[in-house]
Formats: structure tokens, C-alpha cells, sequence
DNA sequence: AGGGCACCTCGGGCGC
DNA sequence: TGCGCCCGAGGTGCCC
């Protein structure tokens, strides 16, 4: 699921669900989920008793909030989180269930269990990893088109890999790198030295423009829900190029073509976004 | 620094 | 048409 859209909006709907209760219980089925503390059990005693505040978000990242504790979640490819009466049938994939007093329980559950989660006290968890490694947030006030252009025009790679890339901008992946790199008219395959002016400008205000909608939307994935929530995500209709393999470009209708750039499924229009850029 | 593969399971698509 | 296999899937982290 979870580009920066679909987590903003999973921590909106966590807000709602789940602020002011108190764990009385953590089960962990899967240890391989927790990363820190690196004792299980230890994991769950420090939250029992602790009560989440709220649940925000710092780029892919859900930072659950407890009175004095943050639990950093990570959902990858396919985490999702659902809110249980405790005595609900565990469904299958669950691997990590929070009890609360009231009867309810959190639930996570992640079918490729690549997902994560760092607990760590309040304060800590910006400092250390994974957190502390993260880049520059796209709906800062600091990130502007000279900033992009200065965090990524000495880098030699291809433009896609830079902008999925965490440690520079947070919140992109695949689908809105892809969406992005349309709006802004530009080959995902262009080097940083290529760039125009003009087009780092189109290519910051692309970025913006697509995680603001989409955002606005719900996000985009089919599969991603929290429980108690629905279905969530109406940007899939907004989509211009993402999954549109042999579909026709909506400005100039040639068939949206697809291939593999930096090892990801990449979608885009020869003609709109060419390989050198237009005088 | 950048590219490639590994992590895991499931489902869709393709070939027989 | 039906079945089984292979590959790819929205993200990272570690290896070289």
C-alpha cells in the first residue's frame, strides 16, 4: 500500500480509532516484525499500561503515540492495521495484536511480513534509526524546487531511483514517482545533469501537486483499509500512467508504455516525457 | 554512490 | 477449458 498518501491517511483513521485507549495486553506471533527493543518480551511489557495520545506520520513511517512512549511502524509492501473486538477470530497473517481495556484490540497484520516495528521513549525515536535516517518531507515548508534541484543534481543515477529514495525526499514510491515524473513531463531515465531549471520546477510543484490529491483522494491502494474504515483509496481513478500499460496517455493518446528502471515496473509516455528534453 | 538481489506470500497470467 | 508453474507486487536493507 503505503506511499506517503495512503500512511497519512491510515494515521488519520488510527487517530480517530484508537486515541485514549489503554493496552492491557501485546501479543507478538511473528518476532521477526519487532526490531527494537531487541527482546520480544520486553517489547510488550513496556507498552502495557500506556495509552496512545495519537498517531502521526514521518514519511512511510506511523509514529503511534503513547503517553510517554513511540511505537515507529513501518508497513511495506503490505502492512495493514484492523480494529477487533478481543474475542474476534485472529485472522490469518496477524502478527501483532494490542489488547485494550475497553475489550478492543489492534490488530496487524501483514501477509509478506516485511513490515517493522521500533519502540522506543518519546524523544528517542527521531534520533535513531530508522527514523533519524530520513530525508526532507514534502509538505515542508523547506522543500521548495532549489532544494530538489541542490539535493539531487550531483547525484548519477537516473532520476526515478533518486526520487524513491528516503534518505533524500520521503513519501514517494513507486505509483506517485511515476505519476509524478508524467505531470512533470520528464523520462524517468533522465540523469540530474539533464534537468532544466523549468523543469525542476515543474518536477517540485508535479511532486506536491500529486501527493496533495492524492492525499485528498484517501490515497490509492485497492487492498489497503484500516479495519472499522472501509475500503479507503479513490486516487486510483485519478491515475494517468501507473498500471495503464498499452492504455492511452491522456494528453496525447499513444499507448503508455512499460518497463523495469532501477529494478521497479516503470510506467510512462515516450512522446510526453522524452529522453531529451525539448528546446 | 549506485546497482542487484534478498526478504516473504499470494494471485494473475501464460503455456501446455 | 483447466491446471500448474513462474513471475511480479505498492518497500527497503545489505551486499558488492
Amino acid at each position: 500500500m503505503p506511499e506517503l498518501p495512503e500512511v497519512e491517511t491510515v494515521a488519520r483513521t488510527l487517530t480517530e480509532l484508537v486515541s485514549g485507549k489503554k493496552i492491557a495486553a501485546v501479543k507478538v506471533l511473528l518476532p521477526r516484525i519487532i526490531q527494537h527493543p531487541d527482546d520480544i518480551q520486553q517489547f510488550c511489557l513496556q507498552l502495557i499500561g500506556h495509552t496512545i495520545e495519537r498517531v502521526e506520520r514521518r514519511g512511510k513511517f506511523l509514529r503511534i503515540i503513547l503517553d510517554d512512549l513511540v511505537l515507529v511502524s513501518h508497513l511495506r509492501m503490505e502492512g495493514r492495521y484492523g480494529l477487533f473486538h478481543a474475542e474476534d477470530t485472529v485472522e490469518k497473517h496477524t502478527h501483532v495484536l494490542f489488547t485494550f481495556e475497553d475489550g478492543t484490540e489492534l490488530r496487524y497484520k501483514d501477509v509478506r511480513q516485511f513490515g517493522t516495528m521500533h519502540l522506543y521513549k518519546a524523544g528517542d525515536d527521531l534520533k535513531l534509526p530508522p527514523l533519524s535516517k530520513l530525508g526532507i518531507e514534502p509538505f515542508s515548508d523547506e522543500f521548495t524546487a532549489k532544494l530538489l534541484r541542490e539535493k539531487l543534481q550531483n547525484r548519477t543515477s537516473k532520476i526515478k531511483p533518486l526520487l524513491l529514495n528516503q534518505e533524500l525526499i520521503v513519501g514517494l514510491g513507486n505509483i506517485y514517482v511515476d505519476e509524478a515524473l508524467f505531470l512533470a513531463g520528464i523520462h524517468p531515465e533522465r540523469t540530474p545533469d539533464s534537468l532544466t531549471t523549468a523543469e525542476w520546477k515543474r518536477l517540485h510543484l508535479a511532486i506536491v501537486n500529486t501527493l496533495t490529491a492524492a492525499v485528498e483522494a484517501g490515497g490509492s491502494s485497492i487492498k489497503s483499509y484500516v479495519n472499522g474504515q472501509g475500503e479507503m483509496g479513490m486516487f486510483q481513478q485519478q491515475l494517468n500512467v501507473y498500471g495503464k500499460k498499452n492504455e492511452a496517455c491522456p494528453t496525447c493518446q499513444k499507448p503508455i508504455v512499460k518497463t523495469v528502471v532501477g529494478g521497479r515496473g516503470t510506467h510512462f509516455c515516450l512522446k510526453c516525457q522524452p529522453m531529451k528534453h525539448a528546446k
